[in-house]
RNA sequence: CGGGGCGUGGCGCAGCUUGGUAGCGCGUCUGCUUUGGGAGCAGAAGGUCCCCGGUUCAAGUCCGGGCGCCCCGACCA
């Protein structure tokens, strides 16, 4: 049977990947090392995604604003943490002028900034200045921003959508007048993250807290959602962080209180990237290349019309465009279905090959046998495959598929949730309670560069959660087995056993995984 | 930034060990045929063999130095 792709997961999980981004025309590498170009398909993948969450940020009651791309390096000297965390991977601004000298064009040495601009690599630093004067009194709280903004980490490694060195995001920012109000705040937009993942990106994750040693440069406390990838690894899909005090004190974000004392500001900031395309790849993704959760396909019924050089080509045309109007006047999750009339010259074989790497839910083929019938025959993509090992197709009266394609269009997102949800579930292991079971489960850290490491979900364990060195140790010997603790859960049972770690009395449950 | 692999028409690759006219598959273009599940035949276009230097009568091939990509590690969303 041939497929769509000429790599498989099972062979070569990172190789099957770049094949769906190359494949499904998502994005590109670019002449910029790190930095990808997001082609039309994978962009109009974000613009949904933005949608969807813009949608609930501000039903939460945030506003957007726009900040400065470049800041004042001085301003990250003021909390020492933050700066540790970012100050290897900061693009720096040192010149604002070019100049051709000896018949090359350089930077003009002549053109130096009096003071270094760092090209942001996140924005509390420069937003934290903005509160500092927004903040007078308890009037003034809480402070509900975002933004949607491109950032650069100068990445070492880069991986399309998953690790770039430029990459799009948003980037949320509070200040409140207590911690409850924003541990609460952080809390609040982690839901929001688990619903736009769950609901929109049909992918199912694990709500909880990181670690102290996986912490926001700066936090007090992070929050994640971990998404498992088909090769079982953990994907940290968001991260919502509350930062205390230290980002107000450091900036001096103060309020006057009801009492008339002079008070810091608890501060929050949250955000997704463009690593969730990478996430809803390799979640639901297939060895045909990529399948889209209906919300966020930028197309979510591509007609294919079969034109055969004939007279009745027009009437083919006609009766699929006809299709698509009436498509678009249905709405499905409140909105009009996208739909499009593929109209390129070419075989239909091959454009329908085409769609099937790029994902749209629903394929539908229009041919004269069609028009004459009166019928709509259409392909699932999360069903692709039927008897014989032939493409699955069904026929449909058409006013009977226009009037339930919104349902199907509901069954799909539905059905690729319920699928991701089952891997997920069925692949976190809760029944390991010692260090060498671990080892013994996720075997010896490989030696050599094998690419296909067998299938390894995750293990839901018990530990003391220790602190400092301690914790160190406890990293360190999760590493030699090339694991991360992705987070804590939130929902926690009421009995724990020991810690698998140390023996000692157990504080909590925490995800151990293998990570992107 | 360390270890390994790889850079050859748009894409995927062979050729390199043992130097001697640049190849294959897919795609593209033209024509004819075909026509509802990845078409067939015939013809055509398309390459500074990543870059710079060296060895040699002769370099895709050998040597040196760069750059880029991929995998593993360190770092991270």
């Amino acid at each position: 049977m041939e497929r769509g792709l000429n790599a498989t997961r099972e062979a070569d999980f990172a190789n099957w990947y770049q094949a769906v981004v190359r494949e499904a025309d998502l994005a590109e590498t670019s002449p910029v090392r790190g930095a990808m170009i997001i082609k039309p398909w994978g962009y109009g993948i974000w613009e949904l995604i933005q949608g969807e969450l813009d949608r609930r940020i501000k039903a939460t009651g945030h506003q957007n604003v726009y900040f400065p791309l470049l800041i004042p390096l001085s301003f990250f000297a003021k909390e020492a943490t933050h700066v540790e965390g970012f100050a290897k991977e900061m693009a720096v601004v040192t010149h604002h002028r070019l100049a051709v000298i000896d018949g090359q064009l350089t930077v003009d040495p002549e053109a130096k900034l009096e003071e270094p601009l760092v090209v942001r690599p996140t924005s509390e630093t420069i937003i934290g200045d903005a509160f500092h004067r927004w903040v007078r009194s308890y009037r003034d709280l809480p402070l509900l921003i975002n933004q949607w903004a491109n950032i650069v980490r100068w990445e070492m490694r880069t991986r399309l959508f998953l690790r770039t060195s430029e990459f799009l995001w948003q980037e949320g920012h509070t200040a409140h007048a207590d911690r409850e109000d924003a541990l609460a705040e952080t809390l609040r937009m982690l839901e929001v993250y688990r619903d736009v993942a769950e609901r929109c990106l049909a992918m199912p994750v694990v709500t909880g807290e990181k670690p102290e040693n996986e912490r926001f440069p700066g936090a007090d406390a992070t929050y994640s959602i971990e998404a498992m990838m088909q090769d079982g690894k953990a994907l940290q899909a968001a991260t919502s962080h509350y930062l205390g005090t230290s980002f107000a004190e450091a900036q001096n974000i103060r309020y006057q209180s009801e009492t008339g004392e002079l008070r810091l500001c608890h501060t929050t900031s949250w955000g997704i990237t463009t690593r969730l395309i990478g996430g809803v790849i390799m979640t639901h993704g297939d060895d045909d290349g990529l399948r889209l959760p209906p919300m966020i396909a930028p197309q979510q019924i591509v007609i294919v019309p079969i034109l055969r050089d004939r007279p009745e080509d027009a009437e083919v045309l006609a009766y699929a465009e006809g299709l698509a109007a009436e498509l678009s006047g249905v709405d499905a999750f409140r909105q009009p279905v996208r739909a499009l009339v593929d109209k390129r010259p070419g075989r239909s074989a091959d454009k329908r090959w085409d769609w099937v790497r790029r994902g749209p839910p629903i394929i539908v083929e229009v041919g004269p046998r069609d028009v004459a019938a009166g019928q709509v025959t259409s392909i699932r993509r999360d069903r692709l495959w039927g008897e014989n090992e032939r493409i699955a197709s069904t026929g449909a009266p058409r006013s009977e598929f226009i009037a339930g394609a919104a349902a199907l269009l509901a069954e799909i997102q539905s059905g690729l949730y319920a699928e991701a949800k089952a891997r997920l579930d069925g692949n976190i292991r809760a029944d390991i309670r010692s260090f060498d079971e671990l080892a013994a489960y996720f075997g010896p850290a490989a030696e050599d560069d094998d690419a296909n490491e067998p299938f390894k979900g995750w293990v839901r364990c018990t530990w003391s959660k220790p602190s400092g060195a301690e914790l160190d140790v406890v990293e360190q010997r999760l590493k030699s087995l090339k694991l991360t603790i992705r987070n804590a859960p939130l929902v926690q049972p009421t009995a724990l056993g020991p810690c698998l770690f140390t023996g000692k009395p157990g504080v909590e449950e925490i995800l151990v995984a293998r990570a992107y």
